[in-house]
DNA sequence: CGAATTGTCTATCACTTGATAGAAATCTGT
DNA sequence: ACAGATTTCTATCAAGTGATAGACAATTCG
């Protein structure tokens, strides 16, 4: 009764292998296209950061980036391609900030026998802009889609965020392993690790909670620095070899 | 076009005020309706914390349960309701675990001048059973409904799970303050505090994360033990006097 | 028993969602 | 200017959402 149907045929999961299907090469000509792909990208990012996959609807994703829904399946093959595209685009930008960084301390741990200042310099040479990434904030809507992304486990998101995280991952756990001297692949190295990077993303995650406990409107400036202090404070004594 | 509608009314937001709704008395007959609502609680707890809110639809929740969809809204007023009602279910098996607990330590706190190993004896008897409350987990669906509903910010989580987390807190800000030394109110405690508790949730939240890494299948007999014995030296370490 | 209360279920409602068809508009290189 | 590719839009689809009406069954207690 509901449905005044025009035939049977099956409605999801039609041709197209679920990838952009951009249909014009990417360097040349329809500069137009473009430019509401980005848009949809931008809406995106802000309504999935917003209100999570389920609810950051088609329809206003669409709306917000002042285009029709279609152009969204167009563009992007669909809701998840879009959620896809959108990891990778933020994703990128992290690379960015931390690649220079954590390049730099790589080949540095090249050399043996560093003392244990020089290991304490190289692990805040990579924390630091990790941390500082993550309490201040470029666009808003960034941060909030990380979060939510991270929370909501997308395949997408998992497989992208790995290559970054598994970098700051492997770095910190060689410096840890040396300061407190034991082989890479020894438990407390890993949980150790797992831990520092762990109480950092707290930052992000716990952001609120922590606001709120403090009384902070934010974390910029003086508040930034007290709170980058505090914490390499307790990173550091909690390395520190037993006295 | 579209709807066959018999008039114009508003769909949504009936009489009801959105709460539980039982039209006994708890404690005398009718007993079958308590069963067929502890079903749905169970379910409730189940799915959400499998799909999470939005994906959990009141029919696969009633299927699960065994019982039919009117149920839920017979019971809970509605979906919004099941969900609060799941939420203080697994509350209340936290509060009753941890409780006496922080019970005790709050006691002992009274007492002035205790060492630094009395404090530090009191932080463990607090931090221990709420870190083995996380890592190893009740029904493993209490767990993932406990990590869902914390993601997604539900106001009605939020403020039940206050109370439990309050408590914590407070205790812990304050043997913290007397083990480095300072005001209750400064933001070095504060810091601290939120993050070593923070830490410790990290155990539910990047769970499987931190099992990859170590290649662990579970925190279970020695594998827990590890854990806690490095967890509690970081901690240690980390509160320790300068040296 | 028998009336009132309490619990359950089928059928359906109004609405939203993601997606598509297909016409129309726009742009491109020739 | 024109053919062909690219982009955008309106209208519509089928499936699924939470919720309700109201008949029916079970339970309680006089």
């Amino acid at each position: 009764m509901r449905s005044r149907s025009t035939g049977t045929r099956k409605p999801r999961a039609t041709v197209h292998a679920g990838s952009t299907r951009r249909r014009h090469r990417p360097g040349s000509g329809y500069a137009r296209g473009e430019h509401t792909r980005q848009r949809l990208l931008e809406a995106g990012i802000e309504l999935f950061g917003e209100l999570g996959y389920e609810r950051a609807s088609t329809r206003a994703i669409a709306r917000r980036a002042g285009v029709s829904l279609p152009a969204l399946q167009y563009y992007f093959g669909g809701k998840e391609g879009l959620h896809m595209a959108c990891a990778e685009y933020v994703t990128e930008d992290v690379r960015a900030r931390l690649g220079p960084a954590a390049e730099r301390v790589r080949l540095a741990l090249d050399r043996q026998g560093l003392t244990r200042a020089e290991l304490f310099e190289l692990l805040r040479a990579v924390v630091e802009p990790f941390l500082e990434g993550l309490a201040t904030e470029r666009p808003e809507s960034w941060a909030l889609f990380f979060a939510r992304a991270q929370g909501e486990h997308t395949a997408a998101f998992d497989a992208i965020f790995q290559q970054v995280s598994a970098r700051l991952l492997a770095i910190v756990t060689e410096i840890i392993s040396r300061l407190i001297g034991r082989p890479t692949g020894n438990p407390e190295v890993t949980i150790r690790t797992v831990f520092i990077i762990g109480q950092l993303t707290l930052v992000r995650r716990a952001r609120p909670i922590i606001l709120r406990a403090l009384g902070w409107p934010d974390f910029e400036g003086a508040r930034l620095q007290t709170l980058k202090e505090v914490l390499w404070a307790s990173i550091t004594q909690s390395l520190a070899p037993a006295c």
